[in-house]
DNA sequence: TTGTAAGCGTTATCAC
DNA sequence: GTGATAACGCTTACAA
């Protein structure tokens, strides 16, 4: 492979001239600029960034350490990431955590070493040890999602306990009082909110929440298994809400187990939307969170904080999120008699005797 | 930041021995590894692995250019592809080219200067430059997804002659004649293979294709208006081949508009399954590619080539694709009067003796 | 078992 | 306008 001195004995000129050349860098005579670039050309030259970048102490590469690419909430965001970097001239290098702050902290000592300018972090833990560890590299993170304990990152999520708080709403205006909530772990800060949002939202209409808070995984298993045990209470609550998408996903094959179906014997409300291509097909009631928009406004924060020395103070954006109500959502039996079938995209049901 | 020097200097070794720690490289005494490692903990030394890589001319880094990894068939594959990499210690970048070869040419030509290690590429063309370019800098290349004219690298794809084929066997031995193809841009192996597919079908059946073969982008926009003009025809067809994911998600928005429902009115199959999370709400007949499965044979074809010296023969691999029927697909207009709703969701029926 | 010297490919600094 | 020199942080080759 050419390198800059093969480029510079071929062209005639000092290695130094042809970095001139390549990076457009003080003033050089419209000759010799030719001859250099013939010179290139003709070696089919491509530079080193990797010497470059050891030089410069700029990689320009950030990193996306997220818990699972293939949660369509995070590739959306994964999507804007990558615009907004790539339209900024930074690659992207992408890792997956499955929720494993041990492979979170692995990861981010390796992207220390990688020297990645830059750190997009969907953290495992709710005070992780890899923002310190990049903090302590003077390697800057911007916080994606989840709200952390640290103050040493700028921070880009959506409003977990107001999202909440709107969508256990929408079941009390239909008269549900039962309402059962499949949470996410102890000490992530949205399954955290999620559960407060509903619980706010519950006492403010003066109902009990006892024994109808569940928490597990953030996975399709664990909806599963927390809507097979609320759906064993007596009575059987009227709703369920999932705190994300795959928690939905699980609860509804919960539902079909049961021979349940929704919103004729239960409704079902969650977080999270459905990808956009397949919006098409979507039946559940959700509170959508922007995460195309997250992805470019946390690689806004990380390229501002790249490009000035001087240590501003981290900033919390909140993004707002945005109420769908679908099909999903029905009546409370005990009221259904009275009124028929308010808010539901389906056609109106059988009122129960 | 702490260097290799600085750590022997604490230690009171040469930067050499420091490395031969690091890399657990020749032999060590017991004590200078204890002086070292206490002198590396202490001064929170972070090797730099791009001096590294300049160095040992590797830079433990793969990258994965795909159309849009916003496809969830492209998301599966990105994840198999991070296990894989990660679990043999390599990082990858990420670039989306959104079928656009000049965006794809530029990624590659920066990954080149990044001195990535190999290439995993979903080609926008049939025949990239982009290969070429990389095969000239000695970078190689697995293709995903898609056969190309160029003989220099490895592919993992699937058949989808015969996945077309397979498909629109289920859609004749349910009596439909008039089968509509919604197929995706000329030139790129996976459109024109699975129109070809849809002909060898129809044609072993005795039936015309004409006026029946739509083209255009492998998009949602693009599998509307495909639809759309299909479903002028007269007479109309009794089935459409919607030829990937996004365009089947346009298709049913197009028969949405038209008040036509399926598998009532119409029939739809496609190529692509939904994500994994939603299988539950899938309705679509599809024939799915193992994605994540593709992605990991790639990564393990790429690191082959990357550990040996010796110019192996390129190879082409070819996973099988799944057929799965579900209740979109329902008996021709023609002949349900003969049979009922055979084919539906509900599981495979009597034979009728 | 440990150290010396040199170089990977680039660019900052200073000189002409 | 252009060039010589040194340095970024690390490791290969060769000594000791």
């Amino acid at each position: 492979m050419a390198t800059v001195r093969d480029v510079a004995i071929r062209a005639g000129v000092s290695p130094i001239t042809v970095s001139r050349v390549i990076n457009n860098t003080g003033y050089i005579s419209r000759t010799t600029r030719d001859k250099v670039e013939a010179a290139i050309a003709e070696l089919g030259y491509v530079p080193n960034v990797l010497a470059r970048s050891l030089r410069s102490k700029r990689s320009h590469t950030l990193a996306f350490v997220t818990t699972d690419i293939t949660n369509p909430f995070f590739t959306s965001m994964a999507r804007g990431i990558e615009d907004a970097a790539s339209a900024a001239g930074y690659t992207v290098l992408f890792c997956n955590t499955d929720e494993n702050a041990e492979k979170e902290d692995r990861y981010v000592q390796l992207l220390l070493q990688k020297q990645t300018d830059g750190v997009l972090l969907v953290p495992a833990k709710s005070s992780p040890r890899s923002v310190e560890l990049l903090h302590d590299q003077d390697t800057p993170v911007v916080v994606l999602d989840r709200a952390i304990g640290s103050l040493k990152a700028d921070v880009v999520r959506c409003d977990s306990v107001q999202g909440a708080f709107d969508l256990i709403r929408v079941l009390l205006e239909r008269g549900h009082q039962r309402i059962a909530a499949l949470g996410g772990p102890m000490g992530i800060s949205t399954a955290d909110d999620r559960i407060a949002g509903y619980e706010r939202a519950m006492h403010a209409a003066g109902l009990s929440t006892q024994d109808l808070i569940f928490r597990g995984q953030f996975t399709e298993p664990s909806g599963f298994e927390m809507a097979s045990a609320a759906l064993q209470l007596t009575p059987r609550p009227t709703a369920l809400f999932a705190t994300n998408n795959f928690v939905a996903v699980g609860a509804s094959r919960a539902l079909e187990a049961l021979g349940l179906s929704v919103p004729t014997d239960l409704s079902l409300v969650a977080f999270d939307d459905v990808p956009p291509v397949l919006a098409q097909y979507a039946f559940l009631s959700v509170v959508a969170q922007p995460a195309y928009q997250m992805g470019q406004e946390a690689v806004a924060l990380l390229l501002a904080r790249l490009g000035s020395e001087e240590p501003a103070p981290y900033r919390e954006v909140i993004l707002p999120t945005t109420l769908i109500v679908r099909g999903s959502v029905g009546l409370a039996p005990d009221v259904s008699g009275s009124a028929q079938s308010a808010g539901g995209t389906s056609g109106p049901q059988e009122t129960p005797g």
